[in-house]
DNA sequence: CTAACATATGAACATATATTCATATGTTGT
DNA sequence: ACAACATATGAATATATGTTCATATGTTAG
């Protein structure tokens, strides 16, 4: 990304540190790295998509079935989970009239329960 | 959270399937929890938060450094440090009129460069 | 004390997001 | 074909969130 050299830090500016932040510029993500990561993260940053998330982790479920145990509107889960599933976090299988939902990354299996475990101590 | 044990599945209901449904609720994570899990995960859910953890990941840096790398404001990289900053995931000091940030959560230095390989390896 | 500076913060604004309601789609059983 | 049902989706609404601008706070140097 950063394809000069770091200069030495002569300090013309005001208070930054031109060669910190030739260093530390050099060993950041790009932008749209940065924004893939936010978006994942995001995709867990809504307590409905966790309890979701959370729930698919142990087994598989039809949409009203997600909807009865996490108590929320069948329209609100099936909004949810169509981001969910463009973002190819979950798995959904049609079987008649159903459709059957679970979890299908297991990064984001172990990123939930680390962040479950991350609460539970502390 | 669910006292009663499942009931068999008589399947009054519709769709639902109550004794799934009473399974998957005692497994089921609260609303508290859920709610402080998506917490976390909603700080690292924004791409500008995400520069600012992963450039502080390498190294103690300044406001106005920080401001530099990621190419932000010094407002709005203010504004995201507070947020950062009252969720104890990073940590600054005082240096005369600088304030010094750096990370202060190794369970989020964990979960952001677990996000990073995610992005990184598909 | 004053000026210059680094950082913090409140208000305003624009944008993104989640939920609800109404309705569409597609399947099953009669 | 029709009714009942499970799911999906568009539109509308309310709320949350991020950035900017202006300004406040607090520190250092002169």
């Amino acid at each position: 990304m950063q394809t000069k050299e770091c200069p030495d830090d002569i300090c013309e500016q005001l208070c930054e540190h031109p060669q910190t932040i030739c260093l530390a510029k050099k060993e950041s993500i790009s932008d749209n790295e940065a924004q893939q990561v936010a978006e994942i993260f995001k995709l867990l940053g809504d307590t409905t998509r966790v309890k979701i998330l959370q729930v698919l982790s142990k087994r598989e479920l039809c949409v009203c079935d997600i909807a009865a145990v996490i108590e929320m509107g069948q329209s609100a889960v099936s909004h949810q989970l169509r981001l969910l599933r463009n973002a190819r976090l979950v798995r959904y299988r049609r079987e008649g009239k159903m459709a059957w939902y679970s979890l299908d990354d297991e990064h984001v299996r172990s990123l939930l329960s680390q962040g479950i475990d991350h609460i539970k101590h502390r």
